[in-house]
DNA sequence: AATATATTTAAGCATTTGCTTAAATAATTA
DNA sequence: TAATTATTTAAGCAAATGCTTAAATATATT
């Protein structure tokens, strides 16, 4: 793409520009690490695991599997990816592994629960 | 895959399994309207045209092209998606189209919005 | 040690996403 | 009415995503 300024209107301020540009530099952090968080809970599957680890706590590979009717190793790929984000971790208990969320973590998620809280009440 | 039990752990609650599908089904509703806002703010560009919108009030997509360092079609296609999903609404003065968010909305968005600031504030 | 169970990892592939460029609309100005 | 400006729309394509199946790893049981 071209990099001129992209329009030539008279009330384009330019003064707001500059500083919507700082506003982005000093979020910038913010700005993408909770992206990340956003982008893992955006998928449906996702969002169900946090959503029921928040309901129950602890479940393993295989309840998801049962409960969201997918396959042990598409759950097991939505995990690895939270995981890695540190969203959730897991303790062992022979062959099972149990997941939990992690708390705090700046949680944006305790606030996507409140709205799924809400919204269930209204329901 | 096979839609037989994933597992035989002994230890596998059918009561809870039980449980979390009838909460899933239950919150079904608002975990899909919830989940697509998600995707949506999951994308980084996106992510900071809402919260531009959150500072500024109104910013046309010729503003965001200049400030994101975008073209301007590609602005305009993350816009029109957000606008499909109500996020967001129009205003047209002359030629420019000036865009700000919805209010309301049942929204998942000033969470997020809450935890970019009290980022800010500590960087 | 051999077998079974729970989970992860990896390769392959179809779908989705997000850009680019080019063309189409809409409003303004000459 | 022709030319200019702001924006959208559409086609095309590379990269990312999310599944599938098959194989690998880890623990438990016989």
């Amino acid at each position: 793409m071209s990099l001129e300024l992209s329009c030539t209107r008279a009330e384009a301020d330019q003064k707001q520009l500059m500083r919507c540009r700082e506003t982005l530099k000093t979020s910038s952090e913010s700005i993408n690490s909770i992206g990340k968080v956003l982008a893992l809970t955006g998928n449906e599957t996702r969002l169900k695991i946090l959503f029921l680890l928040n309901e129950e706590g602890e479940l393993c590979p295989c309840d998801f599997s049962d409960i969201l009717e997918m396959s042990v190793p598409a759950i097991s790929q939505h995990i690895r990816k939270m995981k890695d984000a540190g969203l959730i971790t897991s303790r062992r208990d022979g062959q099972t592994l149990y997941y939990s969320l992690v708390k705090d973590s700046s949680n944006v998620l305790e606030g996507i629960f409140g709205k799924l809280k809400e919204n269930k009440k209204v329901a």
